[in-house]
DNA sequence: TCTTCCTTCTTGATCGATCAAGAAGAATAA
DNA sequence: TTATTCTTCTTGATCGATCAAGAAGGAAGA
C-alpha cells in the first residue's frame, strides 16, 4: 500500500513545537499530559496542529518509546473466514469484544498461515499479548508465542504452559451428556467428533488413534462419552465414531444420512458441537426420521442456532461468551498462570427421547 | 498490562549482533534479506539469536523505520459485540479475513467509543489503511480519518469523499423488492426500516424525517420502496413505515406483532434487513398468521438465515462478501477514489404471495 | 595489468516520539 | 530575607530497528 507520502516528509511533532513555539516535550505533553501546561498554551498548540493538519502523534513512534501496543492479538487454529462463521468463535468473540471495547484495546486476528509452520505474524505483530483458541498442543505457533516473550491466555485449551487458559469440564461436561442418553434407554450410538488432530481429515476413530489425539478439549470429551458408555456396559469401539474435519455441519450431515441409511441405524447421536449436531438433524429431516421419536440427538455449546431449531436441540450449555470476557481480563491484568474452569450445565430440550423399542415396551 | 520485563531490558538486534560478531545491519539482514549474506553466516546468527533467546526484530522498532504497520484497521458504526452477532456484518467480515490472510495483514477492529465523540483509536492505532463500514455521513470519525490521513476504504457508504467506496444499488434493488410485491397486488404495507440517524432510538417515520436521514443507505433504500409505491399511486406515508433501532429482530417482532394485530393488518412487509423480516415472520408465526396466504415479506441481504427460514425469505440477494473482498483489495492497492456498485438479484423464495383478498378474487 | 563488477559486510544517520532530569520563575512558608 | 515548594517548560538521551552509502576482497573482463 503506497502511503500518503505525496510529495514532503510528513509532519512530525518536532515541526509543532516549533511553529507552535514550544519544545517537543511541551507539544507531547498538550496531547498526553494536559495538566502539565497551562490551558491556554494547550489551546494553542492543539489550534497550531489544526492547522497544520498534523494528526496527533506518530502511532509507531508512540508504541517504540513507551513499549505498548494497545491492542490484543488473537491467534485461531482455523482460518479467519471459518471463525467468522463458527457461532461457537463467534459468541467467544463478543465477549472478547465486549471488554476490549470496554478497556480500549484494539482486537488485532492475526493472519494463519497454513503453509508455513510457524505464522510469521506472531513475531511481527505490535501487540501488548496474545489470546489464543483452539491450538492443539505442540502447535508450532505455541513456540512461536513462547520466543515472542508476551503474556498468553489460551481458551480451551488444557494442559496450557505459557499462561493462564480458561476452559471448561469437557470430560464431565461430554459424560453428562450421554449419561443423559444412556438412562434414557439408548444404547446404539454414533458419535461426531471435532478434529482430532490438525491435520487430520475426518474419519473412524479406533482404539489406536485415541493416543494421537492432538486437542485436549475432543479427547476429554471424547472420554467423557466412554465413561458413561462404560458405566452400562457399552464397549465404546463397538459404537460408530466418527471424526468431523473443520466441524463441518455438511459433513457431519453426510456421515448422518449414511447411518441412518444403514441396517441397523443408531437410536441416539452425540455431536461434540451444536453444529455437527444440527446437521445430524438435517439427515434426520430430508430421510423422514423423525427426532427425537426416532433418533436422540445431544449437541454441545449451546448456540443460539440450538434454540431455533426444531425440535429445539438438547445439547450442553457452556458460557462461551464470558469465557472470551475472562480470557481477555486475565490477559489485561497478566495474572499469574493457572486453569480457569467455568461451569456447564445439560439443557434438556426436545431432541431427545427414549429409543422407540424400549418406549414400545414401556 | 506488565510487560515481560523482569529484570533486565530485553536483548536487541544490537545484542545479537554484537554476539554474533557481525553489524546489526548483517544481523537485520539474517532476518530480512537472506540474499544479502551467505547461507553459513546467516545460519550462525539464527542460532545465536535462539542461543540468546532473541524473539526477532522488534515490531514496534520495525514499523516505525519501515512506516509500515502489516494491519488494517475496521471501523464500525455499532459496538464490536454487536458486529460480532450481525449476519450482514459477519459475511462481510469473511470477505475481509479471506483477502487479509492471503496477503498477511492483521486485522485490528477498533475500539468504538460511544461516549467520545472521536474515537481516540483512529488516531493511535498503527496501521496502513482503515476500512469503514455503515458510518453515517457526518460522523465526528470520519472528521478523524480524514485527519489521520491514510487510505480509507469505505463499504455501503454512497457519498464518500474521503476514498473509494463499495456499495450496491440500494435503490434500485429496494425498488425491486417492493414492485414484486406491489407486482402481486399488495397495497398496505408495513415497512421496517434500518437506523435512520446515529442517534434515533426507532419509531414512526414521517414526511418530514426523511430530510435528517443520515445513513445513506437507509435512505436510499425507502426511497426504492417510495418509488414502487408511486407507480401504484400509493402515498408512502399512508403505509406503516416504522425505524427500528439496532435493526433489532426483537424490536421488529414486536412492532409487527401490533400491525398484525391491528384493526387492518398490513399484507405485505418489506424488511431492510433479512433479520428484520426474520422478526416479522417470527411475529406471524407467534400469531399463526400464514406466510405467505395471510401476510407476504420480503428482506433484505440473503444471509444464510433466509435461506433456512421457513417458509425461506424472498430476499434483495446482495454480494456481501465480495463486498468485503473487493474494499479490502482496493485499500490494500491504495487505489483512486471512485464508488465500485456490485449487482444485486432479488431472490424469490416461498414468503411471498399475492393477498388474500386478491386470490379470492382472482 | 588495470578496470569493472559483484558479493559480503559495516558505519553513521534516521524514523518520531517519550522520558528523566533539571532550569526558570512565581508562590508560599519560616 | 532566605529557604522551600509548586508550576511550567526545556534539553539531551533513548526506545530498537532499517536505510543509504560505502568499504574490502575476490572474480571477471579488457
Amino acid at each position: 500500500m503506497a502511503a500518503a507520502n505525496g510529495r514532503s516528509r510528513s509532519i512530525t511533532l518536532a515541526d509543532l513545537a516549533k511553529a507552535a513555539g514550544v519544545s517537543r516535550t511541551t507539544a507531547s505533553n498538550a496531547f498526553n499530559r494536559p495538566d502539565q501546561l497551562s490551558a491556554e498554551l494547550r489551546e494553542r498548540i492543539l489550534s497550531t496542529a489544526q492547522a497544520l493538519n498534523y494528526p496527533g502523534p506518530n502511532p509507531m513512534a508512540r508504541m517504540l518509546r513507551t513499549g505498548r501496543a494497545g491492542a490484543l492479538g488473537l491467534v485461531f487454529a482455523d482460518s479467519i473466514p471459518y471463525a467468522f462463521s463458527d457461532p461457537a468463535t463467534l459468541a467467544l468473540l463478543r465477549g472478547i469484544g465486549e471488554i476490549c471495547e470496554r478497556e480500549h484495546e484494539a482486537i488485532a486476528i492475526l493472519p494463519v498461515d497454513h503453509d508455513i509452520s510457524v505464522p510469521p505474524a506472531v513475531y511481527t505483530a505490535a501487540v501488548d499479548g496474545f489470546l489464543v483458541y483452539c491450538v492443539p498442543n505442540g502447535a508450532p505457533v505455541l513456540k512461536a508465542l513462547k520466543e515472542r516473550g508476551l503474556p498468553v491466555v489460551a481458551i480451551d485449551q488444557h494442559d496450557f504452559t505459557l499462561g493462564p487458559s480458561v476452559v471448561i469440564d469437557d470430560e464431565a461436561a461430554a459424560y453428562e451428556a450421554c449419561r443423559h442418553l444412556t438412562d434414557l434407554g439408548h444404547r446404539d450410538f454414533g458419535v461426531l467428533t471435532l478434529d482430532l488432530t490438525d491435520t487430520s481429515r475426518g474419519g473412524p476413530v479406533t482404539h489406536d488413534s485415541i493416543g494421537d489425539i492432538e486437542f485436549a478439549v475432543s479427547k476429554r470429551r471424547l472420554l467423557g462419552y466412554f465413561r458413561a458408555f462404560e458405566q452400562v456396559s457399552i464397549n465404546p469401539f463397538d459404537q460408530r465414531i466418527i471424526e468431523i474435519a473443520f466441524n463441518s455441519q455438511r459433513a457431519a450431515e453426510g456421515v448422518v444420512r449414511g447411518w441412518l441409511q444403514s441396517p441397523r441405524p443408531p437410536t441416539a447421536i452425540l455431536g461434540m458441537s451444536d453444529r455437527l449436531a444440527l446437521g445430524a438433524m438435517r439427515a434426520a429431516r430430508e430421510l423422514g426420521v423423525d427426532v427425537p421419536k426416532d433418533l436422540s440427538i445431544v449437541g454441545f455449546d449451546d448456540t443460539d442456532q440450538a434454540v431455533i431449531a426444531t425440535p429445539p436441540l438438547t445439547t450442553v450449555r457452556q458460557p462461551i461468551v464470558e469465557k472470551g470476557r475472562l480470557a481477555t481480563k486475565l490477559l489485561l491484568e497478566a495474572r499469574r498462570s493457572g486453569v480457569h474452569c467455568l461451569k456447564t450445565e445439560l439443557v434438556v430440550r426436545g431432541s431427545t427421547a427414549p429409543p422407540r423399542a424400549r418406549q414400545a415396551r414401556g
